[in-house]
This record gives C-alpha cells, sequence and structure tokens, in this order.
DNA sequence: TCATTAAATTGTT
DNA sequence: AACAATTTAATGA
C-alpha cells in the first residue's frame, strides 16, 4: 500500500505494533460535503488525512459557527476525544473529494499504551495545535483579513502536523475561504497582497509556500497592528 | 499524441 | 453576485 508511506506515527511502531496498528487501520473515501464526526457522538476513531481536505468546525451546533481548523494530507485528528474517550466536540466535514484512514479507540489505546514514540506523536500533535489555536484566538480578535489568511494558510502548511502538504497545498481559493470565514474575492486580495511580498505563489487550485518564516511573521506583525 | 470540448478556478467589477 | 479569462481534465480520433 503507497498510503501507508504517508502515515507519519507509523514509522516510529516496531513490527508488531505496526502490523497491528496496519490490520486495524481502515481507510475510507468521503465525497464534497460529507460528514465524518457530528458533534456529541461518541468517539469511535481516530482520523488521519490521506488525501484531500477536511474542515473541522462546531456549526449545526446552537451558536455561532465557528470553523477550529482544516485537515489537509498527513494531518491526524481527534486524539483529544479519544484519550478521554468522550463524543466528538466538533463536526469533521469534507470540503474536497478525500481519502481519510482511521484506527479504532481500543487499537489507538493500546499504542497509547506500549509505544514511547506513539505517545511522543501524540504529545507533539497536541502542543503543536495547541499553539496553533492561541494565534488563531490573537488574530481573529483582530480581524483583519490579510492576518486572516496568512494565519490559515501557515496553519495548513505547518510540517509536523501536516507533513503530507509539502511546499505547495492543493486548496481552491473558495475553500480557503471557507476556511478562514472570508468571500472568496477577500481570500484573492490577501492572496495577491502575500504574493506580493513574496511570501507565497499563487498557482491554479492551490498555494505555494515560498518563505513560511515570513508568513508566520506576518501574521503576528499584522495582529500586533504594524 | 494531439486537438477539441467541457468543467473548474481565478481575476475583476 | 455576476462575468470574462485562464487552466486543467476529459474525450475521442
Amino acid at each position: 500500500m503507497a498510503e501507508l508511506a504517508g502515515i507519519p506515527w507509523l514509522h516510529g511502531l516496531d513490527a508488531n505494533e505496526r502490523a497491528v496498528a496496519v490490520d486495524d487501520l481502515k481507510v475510507v473515501s468521503v465525497a464534497t460535503g460529507e460528514l465524518l464526526c457530528r458533534v456529541g457522538r461518541p468517539a469511535t476513531f481516530w482520523f488521519g488525512v490521506i488525501d484531500g481536505l477536511l474542515k473541522m468546525s462546531n456549526d449545526t451546533a446552537l451558536g455561532i459557527p465557528i470553523t477550529f481548523t482544516g485537515v489537509p494530507p498527513g494531518g491526524w485528528f481527534g486524539e483529544g476525544t479519544v484519550i478521554k474517550r468522550e463524543a466528538y466536540r466538533y463536526n469533521i466535514q469534507a470540503l474536497r473529494k478525500s481519502v481519510v484512514a482511521g484506527i479504532g479507540v481500543e487499537t489507538f489505546h493500546w499504542l497509547v499504551d506500549r509505544s514511547i514514540p506513539f505517545n511522543r506523536f501524540i504529545t507533539q500533535q497536541l502542543n503543536e495545535r495547541l499553539g496553533q489555536f492561541i494565534a488563531a484566538r490573537e488574530i481573529d480578535r483582530m480581524g483583519d483579513p490579510d492576518a486572516r489568511v496568512a494565519r490559515g494558510l501557515a496553519a495548513l502548511f505547518h510540517p509536523l502536523l501536516y507533513p503530507g502538504v509539502g511546499s505547495l497545498l492543493r486548496i481552491t481559493q473558495q475553500e480557503l475561504g471557507y476556511l478562514v470565514g472570508l468571500s472568496r474575492q477577500r481570500v484573492n486580495e490577501a492572496l495577491q497582497a502575500l504574493q506580493d511580498q513574496a511570501l507565497i505563489r499563487i498557482e491554479y487550485g492551490g498555494v505555494r509556500v515560498l518563505d513560511l518564516d515570513g508568513l508566520r511573521r506576518h501574521m503576528q506583525r499584522v495582529a500586533r497592528g504594524g
């Protein structure tokens, strides 16, 4: 299976553990708009994106719809709820036709109980995502559209959380608009501004990052009001 | 492989 | 929201 190569945490496991994980691994194809997780449903799987793009949000719930983050290829999510054996606190929806992998809750705990590399992966995952949510709060409070787009892109290009992305992120400006909560034309405007600063290059159906550190500095600089 | 057509995406108003 | 221009994907010879 070529798909296994794109699953980052598999590499840290020993032969036995990997065999158990692969045996339990399920790979499904989801259509655009399809929901993988619903708020309130018990967590049964720990999911990862092989190909495509997902959106983590809490719409359909009462109150204002909030998009937490997008999940591009290489990203794994849901460990928080799986660890606590709770119900999902968000919806996961496919922004486009995607291929998603998952392992069951029991297998997840089995790995947590015996593999140190697996625990390291989970800890790092939680830590990096916490950093992203803190940055998101700061920037959304400021409300500068260019900064929101810069932040959204910097998050999706995170090499540890989303190793499958590389330097070219496959995302349309429409999809990016759904993720950061802006109109397509406003996203287009922001992208051109970022391109003018040589931080990214706009490509058909995607965005290439030229300077990830610069992108991060940009969103922080704007968030401070500079 | 190439040319033609349809569909998707982008840039602009 | 609507439009034109551009790029990609699909089709068939």
